[in-house]
DNA sequence: TTTTTATCGTCGTTACATCA
DNA sequence: GTGATGTAACGACGATAAAA
């Protein structure tokens, strides 16, 4: 029983070493997606004398010593390196490689971080804001009540004298426009208890 | 000038070692 | 024994420079 594996490298060898043939077994693919080679298994120690080697500590604080420096490997500094560490100028430049690989996802992690306690502090911020933004409409509606109150009372006594009558008609939109803040956030923006009372705010 | 070849880098993945 | 994690090693692929 063949395995996927052992399928899709015998239609490599056979795409490359056969075309027409593979073709013809293959017709009419409109995107024939090559097959990623897989790595042959690597055998047991027994079989072959290969191990894994787990590098020793002086070998990776040498090498991490390097990396440091430059973490670049020019072929003569590899070579260097190789034979001080008494390691194949090929596992040291996969070493290069793999340290590499994983300062970039030391890099991107603090990056991550970065910016996630950005985002959480301009949220908190913006909570902050909607806040303000709450509380000053409620001021906004306490003062537009004063005012009402205020002018009730000025029609009562001074029906006469046009110039000294309020008309809430005059505060039409954009003023009392269901009290929408939009592009108002500057124009009030006080500090917390600064309240603006009675007609005070008429005269800013 | 264009094509081929060699080399080196990154990326994604695999296989093995080690540890809880 | 087993799953998670770390890491050495590999293959694919792209960029680049030098040679043909």
């Amino acid at each position: 029983m063949k395995t996927q594996t052992q399928v899709d490298d015998q239609l490599v060898l056979l795409s490359q070493y056969y075309p027409a043939i593979y073709d013809q077994l293959i017709p009419e693919q409109v995107e024939v997606v090559k097959p990623r080679r897989r790595r042959r298994k690597i055998k047991s120690e027994s079989s072959t004398g290969f191990k894994k080697r787990k590098l020793s500590d002086e070998q990776v604080s040498l090498l991490e010593q390097n990396f440091g420096d430059e973490h670049k490997l020019e072929s003569e500094r590899k070579d260097k390196l190789a034979s001080e560490l008494g390691l194949d100028p090929r596992q040291v430049a996969v070493w290069f490689q793999n340290r590499r690989a994983r300062w970039k996802n030391k890099q991107l992690e603090q990056e991550y971080s970065k910016l996630k306690t950005d985002h959480d502090s301009t949220l908190l911020e913006k909570c902050r804001l909607e806040t303000e933004v709450l509380k000053l409409k409620e001021q906004l509606s306490e003062a537009e009540k004063e005012i009402n109150r205020l002018a009730e009372r000025l029609d009562g006594t001074s029906s006469t004298s046009p110039s000294s009558s309020f008309s809430m008609e005059a505060m039409e939109p954009p003023f009392f426009d269901g009290f929408g803040m939009e592009g108002l956030e500057n124009v009030f923006c006080v500090q917390d208890n600064n309240y603006i009372h009675g007609f005070d705010w008429l005269n800013i």
